[in-house]
Parts: structure tokens; C-alpha cells; sequence
DNA sequence: CGGACTATTGAGACTCCTCAACTAACGTGG
DNA sequence: CCACGTTAGTTGAGGAGTCTCAATAGTCCG
């Protein structure tokens, strides 16, 4: 799904845009962050949109013309398959980057979680872009190298039988990702539904919900409300998510 | 996981080497290959190894050095969970490329399945080669972009709940990327065992036997020995394959 | 031919899914 | 500000499917 985040962006700043991750193959320390020079030129042909939640941006099958990357907000991308259910392929934060197409088809369905800001980059001109610009290509080879690494964790934490291990696994993988705009460090903000979680992790509706009781029940976190998760004894819930 | 097959490599072709998928975000039509001169400059970094099977090429978690590219033969990458089960992160083939790291560390532990072919190479040598060939180094973006569409959909594979339909997408899925041999289009050599593929689906060896039987009692496929499978209503297969 | 490994088959336990009823929260309009 | 309707989430009961354990059969290799 994401990226980690960032040490609070500068002042102002308009567009933290991508943040590529530090390590391709291994290399032991690649640049982290896009230099001005190259965010100017992504700002440059990027159009910057501010959005309320529950617009579809893109639907699956679509032609795609555009890569997205996230300014603010979340959004999730999913698919829905003929049984009629809803699979989740990833949520989007801060940083992230999506659009994933595949002979010009873009591959999931896109829609905003919360409000968002978010920059549209046409795949002509980001094409181009890339193939003159090898370090940012690089960068951008980095971020999606990363991706690929969660997308086979998250094949891990999905083929996990039990809902409350999936669901700790959730929590932990999607934390750091977040923006918590409130001070205490324990609290998870979640943005989506039980039933975008349900989605994500395979899992009924229900079955998350029992898993929440049973997270609770267990005083490994309790949920404030219903977006707001308070991690009760931090050890234990991430002894349980990696207890695979 | 990988990677479609290319048409039959020419004559005495010593390193098919990377096949680029033509897409990344969705430009049409992107070249699919590497030139000659690319793949020169690749062979020059690159060693090549003749390997017998079963061969551990390096283990989950030690110092990552280089990427490996498969010329000929399997390899499957795990990763074995405390709980003592293994999870299959993916089958390799001919043209596939594997050794993804994270902070220098092998993310998976890496087996050759057959007697293969590989080339090897350094991943400072490689990511120099890349920072300034900015074609070759789009090519392996759209590689990369490849894969994690793959594992993308693997995820899904793998969240189904019925183990016939889980075996069926498998044997769609890996159709393409094998090197049939033999000319009947129909049967599919399968290199791996049943307890492979048991971890590479999150199934128990048993559930993948007993949907292997039922594949037969159903009519869609003839397991004729144990690494051979000969598919009867490819129709009805896909259909069950995607009857998600 | 023996031995180790791989695969198949059966029985019972466990977990989640589905269906259904109920409760809580949200937001719209009067 | 409150009532109502709609959506989101909880809880219970029964059924479906896989997992585990265990025993059996088949295969490969020396």
C-alpha cells in the first residue's frame, strides 16, 4: 500500500508529493526525498485537486490517463468482484501513489475516503519526464519496489485464518502511514469503515466486528469510537499481528 | 510473480534476460524488450550460474548483494512464519527477476525448484547501470509495475475461501509464465510439488489434494502424474478461476 | 528391495460466513 | 432543536469449509 511518513513537511509546503523510500534491490542509502528541482518539475505538469469524500475518481476497466499521488486525505482502491464482494487492494495516505493500470486500463476503482488534495499527473507527460530524468525515474523505481514489498506482506496478513490476528495485523501495518493529527501517539485515527476493513482484509462485515470486540475484550486496544482506536498494551498487540 | 513467455528466443540466444511488460501506468504500447545493447550491458555486470536443484540461493534476512535473473528453470521465494507454516511469495521463470530487499536484507529465503539457469547481478553495479540508462532503467519500471499488478491479484487469489477455486486460479494464473516444452497446449508441467503450491495458495497440503481431486471428479483437469496436468474444459476452468 | 519423502483419504474440531434481528449513529428536513 | 429515515455496526444461531491429526498409499533414489 504506502510509504512511510515524512518528519513534517516544511512550513508551507505546497507538494510533499512522492516520497521514495530509501532502498531498491538493497542499496544501503538512496536519496529519500525528491530534490526541489525535481518536485518542481512533477508540480509542473501535475493538476492539484482538492476533493470532498466519497467521489469516485476513476472507475475499474476505465482508460486511464493519469497518476495520482496524494496530498492530503485518503482514499481506497478496490475492486468489485462477480460474487458481488468488495476487495480492498489498498488504502492511500499522504505520499502514496496510485493509478495502477494495465493496457491503458486502470485496474481498481478509486474513491476518496475523507476530503482530499491531490495531484493528477498525466502519464504522457510523466512518461516523458521519467525517461529524461534518471534519478527521478530511480526514485520513482524505488517507491514501486516498496509497494510490491507491502502488496507481499499484505498477501501474508490475508491468508492469516483467524479475524482477530487479522485485524491486529491491520492496525499495526496501517499506523505509521497515518497522519495522527492528535498528539497522543497511542491513538489510530481510522479513516475508512468496518466494512472498507472488512473488505481489505477478507473478512465479513461481522467477522471484523467480533474481531474488534475480541481485541477489546483482550485489553489489547479499545475503540473510542468508530474511528478512533486506542492501543491499550502495544507489546502484545504487535506480538499477536506477528504471531502469524 | 512474473512474467508472460516471449516467442520462442531467438536461435542461439544466450540471455533472454529481462522481458519488460509494455505498460506502466498505461501508455499504450511501451517496447516490450530490451535492445541488444541493453542487454549487453547487462551481461557485462552479470555472472552466470548453472545450479542443481533444490539449491537454498540465499536466505530470508542476510545481506542482500544482488539480483537474480532467471534464464532457465523455477525458483520459488518464501518466507517461513513462527508459526512454522511457509508461505510461497512467488514462483520465478524464465525472464522473472527476484531478490527484492529491504534495509540490504533479503526479504525471502530463495530455492531453485528445477536445474536452472541464472544470471546474477551486483545491485550497485546494477542500480549505477540504471542511473544512467534511462531506458533500460524504464524498462524495469514497468517490470517491477508488472509484478506488483501480480501480486496485486494474488492477494485476491488467496482471500477466496474455496480451495478448488484457489487451485483452478493457479493453474490459470501460472499457465503463461511456463516454458511448455512439449507441444500440447493443453497440458501444464508443473515443476513445483503439491506442498509448494499448498503454501504458495495458504492452504493445507491436504485441501490442495483433495481440490485436485475434485478438479477431476468435476472434469475440468486430469492430473496424469504429479508434476503434469492436462487441462479437459479450459472453459469451465477459467470460468471457475474467476468465479471470485 | 528398502527407506525416505510425497501425496491421498478419513474423522472430528475450529473458524468464519450467511441470514436475520436489533441497536447506534448520522444527517436531513420540518 | 427534534423526529425520522437511512446507513453503519453489533450480536446470535446455524451451516459450510478448511485445518489438524492420523493412517494409508504411492513414488523416487540409492
Amino acid at each position: 500500500m504506502a510509504k512511510r511518513r515524512a518528519p513534517a513537511p516544511s512550513s508551507g509546503d505546497p507538494a510533499p508529493l512522492i516520497r521514495a523510500i530509501p532502498f531498491l534491490g538493497g542499496a544501503p542509502a538512496e536519496p529519500p526525498r525528491l530534490t526541489y528541482r525535481q518536485r518542481q518539475d512533477l508540480l509542473a505538469i501535475a493538476t492539484r485537486l482538492r476533493l470532498p469524500p466519497r467521489l469516485t475518481l476513476y472507475q475499474e476497466a476505465a482508460p486511464a490517463s493519469s497518476l495520482f499521488v496524494v496530498g492530503e486525505g485518503a482514499v481506497k482502491a478496490f475492486r468489485d468482484l462477480p460474487s458481488g464482494k468488495r476487495r480492498v487492494a489498498a488504502f492511500l495516505f499522504r505520499g502514496d501513489v496510485f493509478g495502477l493500470a494495465e493496457n491503458g486500463r486502470y485496474l481498481n476503482t478509486a474513491r476518496t475516503i475523507t476530503r482530499v488534495t491531490l495531484f493528477r499527473l498525466p502519464i504522457d507527460k510523466l512518461t516523458e519526464l521519467l525517461r529524461h530524468d534518471a534519478e527521478l525515474q530511480f526514485k520513482v523505481l524505488c517507491k514501486v519496489t516498496h509497494e510490491l514489498r507491502e502488496a507481499q506482506r499484505r498477501a501474508i496478513v490475508v491468508s492469516r485464518r483467524d479475524a482477530a490476528g487479522r485485524l491486529a495485523m491491520f492496525l499495526v501495518m496501517i499506523k505509521p502511514h497515518l497522519d495522527d493529527l492528535d498528539a497522543r501517539p497511542e491513538t489510530i485515527q481510522l479513516p475508512m469503515s468496518r466494512s472498507d476493513i472488512a473488505d481489505y482484509l477478507a473478512l465479513s462485515l461481522e467477522a471484523v466486528s467480533r474481531a474488534s470486540a475480541e481485541l477489546e475484550r483482550r485489553k489489547l486496544v479499545k475503540f473510542e469510537d468508530r474511528h478512533t482506536a486506542r492501543v491499550l498494551d502495544e507489546k502484545r498487540l504487535v506480538a499477536l499481528a506477528e504471531a502469524v
